[in-house]
DNA sequence: GATGAATGAGTGTTCATTCAT
DNA sequence: CATGAATGAACACTCATTCAT
């Protein structure tokens, strides 16, 4: 039957689906070999052997974390992202859609940060890749904004490009007590565009007039 | 018979020193468990009991290597604040070293980042508390800066310390080609301050009028 | 229905003929931990359980292996030992008869001697009996042709029983090359002969003479 | 000290004696795959990260028990072989030799005889190599014999070497109880010689009367 | 103090076997 | 009966730590 298969179908991604979370938050709190298989097979209520079944080892379990994860993010920030529409309201949506993200996925967040760093088997695990994507995204914001002239030509949108993304990571370090959180993302915005724009335009905009455009992915 | 004991305790310090040196190599590049303790031993030159009469543990040598870099930094800032002067300066100078510092110890300061994001532990490491004293002295700054008039009252400090820490390390992220990696701090500087302050006073300066100040720790 | 019956019996029996058939092949070249049950299944175009229908674990399809060839390797000598005729006849047909069928299956050989050396679990598996079967057929052509005065009073049945399978074996290993593989029974059997006979009868019987006695089995 | 180095070597050696021992004795009782390292550790009174400071891996253990053992046969029989002597007495002291070896090391034997019929990672692990020096050995007083004209033309001597050594195969397998242990080697000479020599000389020569010769290696 | 051989707890991975479909 | 996804016992191997020299 066709449920048979729908059926089927549902549960083994339901399965990853829950694996996935599950080691999520053992990879978040702990190192890489700190995690064991036994812990994340036990967790997820799924025998050993199955993590093999669904993943080709450990590693391959970590790193498609990752994937799984970036994934939609880059699917969520190319959805938003609309060419024919200003740079500041671009720029609005993705640095609010990115925070979003973090709120949603902190577990994952901060695996992915630490393995930020690392130099080596990017290639292999397909990982460089979508961070490149990510990056891009960002990156054709600021050239849009340049050409439209609402980004100063003294910032190298590269360079910006890193400096933003630090901010909001900087911004989820912040402690949470600090404010309110939302407010944090105004501060960011406000600072930003103070920082690169030429000015020209009114920035600010209180983040719960925009809050009902996020639920999308909730 | 003194020259016995200096000579000795000169060589225990010069083999601490060492063996920091290239754990953090190591621990840099390879992920934790990924480096063993033979690996360090050998290539300190020391027998493994070695690094076992010098620190308690893998655990502690790891944690030494932040602890030590960590301590020195925060030496540094600290000596380049100074109360009586003006905000301004004082932030463009901590910005100033703690890049110099970062780019003078890339090892430590990918491994410093790897740990940032763990939560347990850090108490016992004794490493929260440097990280505590580091944000500290930002904040300092931004606080003296907000009675001083210079930063914007909507401006919360504990805020912008997260903000302006991320986007240093968002600036070491950005690949070292685009314009020259000076050129970047240049950019930092005017964007946090286009972004936060008050904007009475011109702000830019330009990287090479100021190196002559950091030569201390280099 | 009836017909529907016969075929499954007959799909049955065809099925454990290509499962023996294919592990023969597996068990051959690897060793016995080195072949998984579900290459066995995907190679016999099987699912795994029925494996598990038809052979009670993996150890039993391992020795089913042994036993099926080895029980139709008895009945082929069992034939050809003629109590009326001379026990030279005898033997040299036995002596064929053994090379032809390891000649046949020389996936199950390997297997078979891998196996001869092992203390333990051989009466479980059945397999002891069927050697000693095999074995008490040779005996018994020398003590036939103790008593016909054809093999010389010193010579120990059981000893030469062993001794000429040993024979055989090497045999079996010499390399292919070495003349023809034909040549090598008649040196075998001429130095058997020799080396036991009383001497009183011409031996010498070239291979081709007799390959028409052979083809029984194949 | 000297003895300081001497005794470490020793004990390093008659550990690995120690552990080659017990593997021995595991490995012919049971298959490769049902020892397992702890067992042998345990047994050989070692830790089991020792096994892995003397031996690479598990597959190396094992192929240094035939290497060890094999290396020593070879040079017990290229000692005995002597190009000046006769041919007969040369083949006579093989056969003892061998047999003698083999009813010392029974446990390797019956590995020796396993591995045998691998096909595969032979040139690997060197043994293939060390095989056809054994039988270089043999094959060598075979061809020195047909020169001498001890052995009869039509005996092609690779051939004759492997049926050789199928036939001290076959008397290991005999059950010991028939006659005596030794009867079985002047069975076998006298089988070989009547059957591959020309018979112009007199062969037998009893067990006991060798004896002595072969303390060496005892 | 310095050393490195010895140790064994800990873990990724395989694969025979089961059983729901 | 046939199937193959799920399971978990079993095992090779690593490496932090100890301690005799």
């Amino acid at each position: 039957m066709s449920s048979d298969t729908t059926s089927k179908t549902s549960k083994r991604s339901e399965k990853i689906e829950r694996i996935i979370t599950v080691a999520s938050e053992l990879f978040a709190d702990r190192d890489y070999h700190q995690v064991c298989m036994d812990d994340i097979a036990e967790r997820a209520n799924v025998g050993k052997g199955t993590l093999y079944n669904l993943f080709e080892s450990k590693q391959d379990l970590y790193f498609s974390i990752i994937r799984f994860r970036l994934t939609k993010l880059i699917k969520i920030l190319e959805k938003t992202y609309d060419s024919r529409t200003d740079t500041l309201k671009n720029l609005r949506s993705l640095i609010l859609h990115l925070h979003k993200f973090m709120s949603k996925h902190p577990h994952f967040y901060r695996i992915w940060k630490k393995e930020e760093n690392r130099v080596d088997q990017d290639s292999r695990s397909g990982i460089g890749m979508l961070q490149q994507q990510l990056y891009g995204l960002v990156l054709k914001t600021f050239e849009q904004g340049e050409k439209q002239g609402v980004i100063r030509r003294s910032m190298e949108p590269e360079l910006i490009t890193h400096i933003l993304l630090g901010m909001i990571d900087g911004l989820r370090k912040s402690p949470e007590t600090v404010y309110r959180r939302e407010r944090g993302i105004d501060v960011l915005v406000e600072v930003l565009m103070s920082g690169i724009g030429t000015g020209g335009k009114e920035l600010k905009v209180l983040y719960e007039e925009r809050s009902h455009a996020i639920k999308a992915y909730e």
